[in-house]
DNA sequence: TCAGAAACAATCAGGTTTGACGGTTTATAG
DNA sequence: CTATAAACCGTCAAACCTGATTGTTTCTGA
């Protein structure tokens, strides 16, 4: 049935092989990711992931060989995809003149409150047993821990270890209250608690 | 072989039904929590669990018809070690003329570092996309907090939404301290972060 | 245009995990 | 002492998961 040669040739799609190539990889990654957060780490099979793509067993294991290879090249892929946006939005943020203390920690909630955030809770607890995994989310977590600081004394005009250690304060806090809401989904709650914190972490920098 | 009444009788130990099937359901109770700490939940397998135990197979699945069975179980039994014991500490450390805030702060950062925390942070994010499990963990996690809750009021003297909230944030900023030592085991910087927590609390209280 | 490389496909073997099953030993009630 | 129930044991089948393998199509550079 393939048109071939006689006719109106068949326009067909030429896609470079490097496009293909990210195309692929990028659907096989966010499967993933999707995996992760819909059904977690423990039932996150190779095989769930191809389903969700639609790919053939094949194609996957040409990409990642492994099932290790495809976890750590998940965590690079959510790392390139949360620190842009992160930088970019708190920016807009302070341009609207809003109080730096205030857009500060609303924007650090917007990305813990993400349902991303999940697959990220996901990898740090397989971590903790996992030495391969482990290595890799260092590395993420360790970036990221820069860019925010670097962007928290910015905003705060303040450096130190006790501005550092304000930062990272909020980022347990933050992250406890992200996991609490495996039991609540109270939002006003949550939105209640961040004021306080607001008027906590002032006081801490004000030290 | 088998010695049967000639000589001097073997005196074989007489134990009821009772004592046995609660000592064989502690081994496997204790050894799933031993597992979820050693290699986490994903890789806690009813087979890893049961050779941890030495006991046959078909004795485990006696005990425990499913692996949702033996984990469900293990919550509970999570439940009944860990809440006794926080208590009767804390009293002790009253008891000594210590500070109500300082023996709160360091009695629960005594829950939260210890290795047990690993087994309930597994099961925590195994909950989320578990149903069966969510439903007991929140059990757990009710009941233990509203005995902390009840510590705290009598220790603070106080009470109500803004109290309830203090301790709240309290145990998320734990929770969240709790799960960077997946990555960093710096005790001393996690105490000194304590100590700044101690001082902020006390302002979150004074409000 | 043509050869090689890369993307994609489909099937398969080996190992693991779960829960079922039939049988044995030990405790307890009558 | 005996019948019954409960604790305990060892093996098995089915499903699942991983990664290997072989074959096909599509792209790219010479």
């Amino acid at each position: 049935m393939k048109k071939t040669g006689t006719g109106a040739p068949v326009k067909r799609e030429r896609v470079p092989q490097a496009e293909r190539r990210r195309i692929t990889r990028g659907k096989l990654l966010d499967a993933t990711i999707d995996s992760l957060i819909e059904i977690g780490y423990s039932r996150t099979t190779t095989v769930e992931v191809g389903e969700r793509t639609g790919l053939s067993r094949g194609t996957q294991l040409h990409h990642f060989p492994s099932k290790a290879d495809l976890l750590v090249a998940a965590i690079e892929h959510l790392a390139d995809e949360r620190s842009k946006e992160f930088e970019v939005a708190l920016q807009a943020r302070l341009d609207e003149g809003d109080d730096p203390v205030d857009a500060m920690v609303d924007m650090l909630w917007m990305m813990f409150s993400d349902p991303i955030y999940w697959a990220v809770i996901e990898l740090m607890v397989a971590a903790r047993t996992d030495p391969e995994l482990l290595e890799k989310l260092e590395g993420f977590e360790r970036s990221l821990g820069g860019r925010l600081y670097a962007a928290f004394k910015e905003l705060t005009g303040r450096q130190g270890r006790e501005t550092k250690g304000s930062l990272e304060m909020t980022l347990y806090f933050m992250r406890g209250l992200a996991m609490e809401r495996i039991f609540r989904q109270n939002e006003a709650h949550y939105a209640h608690l961040l004021k306080r914190w607001k008027t906590q972490l002032r006081m801490l920098l004000a030290t």
